[in-house]
DNA sequence: CGTATATGTCACCGAATGGTGACAACAACA
DNA sequence: TGTTGTTGTCACCATTCGGTGACATATACG
């Protein structure tokens, strides 16, 4: 005769890693939906259906689920993936625009860092101090490489200019995740876009024309 | 024999008007403290000294104390303020460039907006809203007025270019509130910003150079 | 004066939060 | 086989949250 399993209708398995692997999955849906403020532990294990104090004893306490999240996905460009990707530039204001246009492109399709990158300003957790170190370690480390290949960036305060760009791109694209618009200009379709890139294009040649004017580039 | 005001200690007086005062300036003190997710109904009457009843009754939720708390304040530029600042201006990339200066010194000195635009992209209460439609409005009736100053904008996408560098200086402005560094530019000192604003500069001059480049600096 | 109303105080509600202790059952190992 | 530790379930805690009803008292108005 059947066991009444409707009383206790769907013991989860005893499989540790696979816990694991919900919870951490739940935590990506738990932000895109509710943003970076809407992971806490009731919320998760809810969303996760698992008990909370699974929680605890895996991941210790919320920190330790988001080193634990922050070392589990893939949340920003690697160096070697942009230097391939600016790789055949014709020089340093080529490579910049060629760069600019993939760190968009790249945050673009990962909501969840631009979930973290909303909530940095006000909500310093685990999670968005980890992957603010990333994020400083690889531009650093990306602007000493495109240095080298370029014989370093003239007159150009390169890492104003670059933090200022990435800063507009990052705003933007984190707004447009819930906004679309700023300042009366869309940031809805892939041709909004476009209109914001080419902008990004023309102050990046215009700032190194000005630093070089004497190499004025010709346009087709 | 002196009445038990012991367990009485202070009645507060019946002042209505008062009284809304006392928690209009509470709001700003917990969002400077805590930012505006920390603005409730309980911290909020805590923090005022005030019975959480009389915030109900005086501005029916919280939606209605954003929206007085919004009326209230001094959280924007004013566009005669800002066609003052940027009067005399040699030329339409003079006024953009007087106009971004005087938009973050605005900023810079006004925190509490500063952190209700870093709580835009997850918070959007009334406050948030109300004073996004101050801004998209202002920022617009600006630009008309300032395209009839200076005889339009050439070839300059300058909704693109406004909204680009006005959204990294309110980025990185609001940034600064907490964390003072981003893409390895400091952002803490008048020097730091000075850094920053004379990049600002160069990208305008680069952008209108590129758009008249048969007229460098030139006014007919 | 008496009375109504505006102002302020207090006590409570259900829900959600982060967190902990106790227990059941399965697995590995002796 | 019996024991031990891991995995999962459940019940509970104190605190905070937004929200409401009941009551006290000072003020304005008849």
């Amino acid at each position: 005769m059947v066991t009444t399993t409707s009383t206790r209708p769907k013991p989860r398995p005893r499989d540790r890693a696979g816990t694991e692997g919900t919870i951490l999955d739940a935590v990506s849906r738990l932000i895109l939906r509710d943003g970076l403020s809407g992971v806490g532990i009731n919320a998760l294990a809810r969303e996760a259906g698992v008990d909370k104090v699974l929680i605890y004893r895996y991941f210790g306490d919320l920190d330790g689920l988001y080193r634990a999240y922050a070392e589990h996905g893939d949340f920003w460009w690697t160096v070697e993936e942009m230097l391939a990707a600016t790789d055949g530039a014709t020089d340093a204001a080529d490579a910049l625009k060629r760069g600019l246009r993939h760190h968009a492109a790249a945050m673009r399709q990962r909501p969840v860092t631009l979930a973290v990158i909303a909530a940095e300003p006000t909500n310093r957790t685990a999670l968005v101090v980890a992957l603010e170190e990333v994020r400083e370690k690889r531009s650093i480390e990306l602007m000493e490489k495109e240095a080298a290949r370029h014989g370093g960036w003239g007159d150009v305060d390169i890492a104003a200019v670059t933090a200022l760009l990435a800063a507009a791109i990052d705003y933007l694209a984190a707004r447009a995740l819930r906004i679309r618009v700023y300042g009366g200009v869309e940031i809805k379709t892939n041709k909004d876009w476009e209109r914001v890139l080419a902008t990004v294009d023309a102050m990046i040649d215009g700032v190194f024309m000005a630093a070089f004017p004497s190499n004025p580039k010709e346009k087709s």
